[in-house]
RNA sequence: CGGGGCGUAGCUCAGCCUGGUAGAGUACUUGUAUGGGGUGCAAGGGGUCGUGGGUUCAAGUCCCGCCGCCCCGACCA
């Protein structure tokens, strides 16, 4: 089975058909949820275990907090409720009861639950009681949970009703230490993406409009999917004294004297596994970068001469144990032998369209040789896709072809991130007709493509409105302003500040 | 919540207009010939045709209600 549809020729059907062919997950029977299944989730467990090592050496401590929030949780900050008001999962009722055969809602309860959109409301009302005394501070807590938002239009990955992230929360003495942390973090989530998961970021500050609701700061990072769309791919949050006024979290300072605290928050959830596949997959299915490819290395046995099913069992298992000595990026190589009852060649497919980094095929010939047939799943569509290599030098070699597997994987997204932003658009006419274009895949010549423009923003209140009909958004202020001063691309008006437009996910 | 479309095998769908034994491709099972780039041939298993009612000798097909899903809008840290 091939893809039924092409990066070219349907961009958001070519997604959805990755997905299913690499098995990663489902949409299930519950509406606008998904079931991850074993390769998914295989890559969601190699980016919580990289990420949590990261957490906890930047001085975080796991924890875990309830699921219900009492809603009146969420009167306590305005802006905190009204930004997740519409999309909240209300749970009213205790139990069930039947009535003229049908099972109804019962027990009323007295406060209705909030099934967690995140955390914040809930977390800070433990810090109020844990913390008394700048010595206490700061609290420095991570949890990993499922949370729902109730969203209309779901997509598997990128926007389900329920998902899995981490959460991190922090309380600090000082606005700028809260700062600090957010900043701390948006480096820990650009490490994650740029070295273990190959994708290339523009990291920067959200827009006042764009910011999380009650956040004093959004931190951002924005990388670009291969039909040139933005993907919030993960935030950290410099909240202030927001959250602390509103949670009563206050301490006694050196001084003496009560001061509210200042408290930080960060996340990144699945749909980095989204960002993962739109930043790599291709016409062929999808492609896993090593680091978090949950198997490295499949080996295939060739079972064509039934007479030698165990030579080359034991020739598979003896290359097995080779390279489960072997390391790389630091670790144990990840390496399974496929011996099910099928088909060499609908395996290899299958380990494909999954996008395992190195596949193997050993077979009687290759026994005589010493030999095995390797082949790198980046390079499946070139002309030399297969390589019969000396058994031990490729034993030798397996740990280093990994990581530079990974290192091609990032230079061709980042080369096309930095072919696709597009700083040469100046004025609102050339603005406008840039966009004009949809957003296909980025290697089509048959038509425009359209990817991030780079360019000045006045940040005056009427250019909102503009950006909503347009349905551009802008992305962030990446830390790297020129301070130049030009025209602002949506009104034509003298503006210095830089920001990333795009259209996004 | 507005506009449009669709519910038939695990999946993709045909059959409906013009009522008369439930179909194809694919996937699955078995046999066979194959086998290092996605096999060929043969046989087989699998369906309350979304659901409730109506018309009829007879309903997947016609009529009415309900439910669900998809697409376009609205909405979306």
């Amino acid at each position: 089975m091939t893809l039924q549809n092409t990066r070219s020729t349907n961009y958001p059907e070519w997604y959805q058909n990755v997905i299913t062919a690499a098995e990663m997950a489902e949409l299930s029977v519950s509406p606008g949820c998904m079931v991850i299944k074993p390769w998914g989730y295989g890559i969601w467990e190699r980016i919580q275990r990289l990420l949590d090592d990261k957490i906890k050496e930047t001085g975080h401590d796991n924890c875990y907090f309830p699921l219900f929030i009492p809603l009146s949780f969420f009167k306590k900050e305005a802006e905190h409720v009204e930004g997740f008001a519409k999309e909240m999962a209300v749970v009213t009722h205790s139990r069930l009861e039947k009535k003229d055969g049908e099972l109804v809602p019962s027990g009323e309860l007295e406060e209705p639950l909030i099934v967690r959109p995140t955390s914040e409301t809930i977390i800070a009302d433990s810090f109020a009681k844990w913390v008394k005394s700048y010595r206490d501070l700061p609290v420095m807590i991570n949890q990993w949970a499922n949370v729902v938002r109730w969203e209309m239009r779901p997509r598997i990955f990128l926007r389900t009703r329920e998902f899995l992230w981490q959460e991190g929360h922090t309380a600090h003495e000082t606005v700028e230490q809260a700062e600090e942390e957010a900043k701390t973090m948006l480096n820990v989530y650009m490490d994650l993406a740029e070295n273990c998961l190959a994708i290339p970021v523009i990291p920067g500050v959200k827009p006042p409009h764009e910011k999380f609701a009650g956040a004093v700061n959004t931190y951002t990072f924005e990388p670009m999917m291969q039909d040139g769309r933005a993907l919030q791919a993960g935030t950290s949050h410099n909240l202030g004294k927001n959250f602390a006024k509103a949670a009563n979290i206050q301490f006694q300072n050196k001084e003496g004297k009560l001061e509210y605290a200042a408290t930080a928050s960060w996340g990144v959830s699945t749909r980095l596994i989204g960002g993962l596949i739109m930043s790599h997959a291709d016409d062929e299915g999808m492609v896993v970068p090593p680091v978090v490819a949950p198997q490295q290395i499949i080996i295939i046995p060739l079972y064509k001469d039934k007479t030698k099913i165990d030579a080359v069992n034991e020739y598979a298992e003896k290359l097995y144990v080779a390279l489960k000595q072997q390391s790389a990026f630091g670790e144990k190589l990840r390496v399974r032998v496929d011996n099910r009852a099928k088909e060499a060649v609908d395996k290899m497919w299958e380990w494909t369209r999954k996008g395992a980094p190195i596949i193997i095929e050993v077979g009687p010939r290759d026994m005589e040789k010493h030999s095995v047939l390797m082949r790198t799943r980046i390079h499946i569509t070139a002309d030399n896709w297969k390589e019969f290599v000396d058994f031990d030098a490729f034993v030798a070699s397996a740990g280093a072809r990994l990581e530079a597997i990974q290192k091609e994987m990032f230079m061709r997204a980042k080369k096309r991130l930095e072919a696709n932003v597009h700083t040469d658009i100046t004025t609102p006419e050339a603005f406008e007709a840039y966009f004009a274009n949809q957003n296909v895949f980025l290697e089509r010549t048959d038509v425009p493509t359209v990817g991030f423009v780079r360019g000045k923003w006045c940040g005056d209140e009427d250019t909102l409105e503009k950006l909503k009909e347009m349905k551009i958004t802008i992305r962030c202020c990446p830390f790297d302003q020129t301070g130049t001063t030009g025209k602002c691309l949506l009104t034509g008006r003298d503006a210095t500040l830089d920001v990333i437009y795009a259209r996004a996910y």
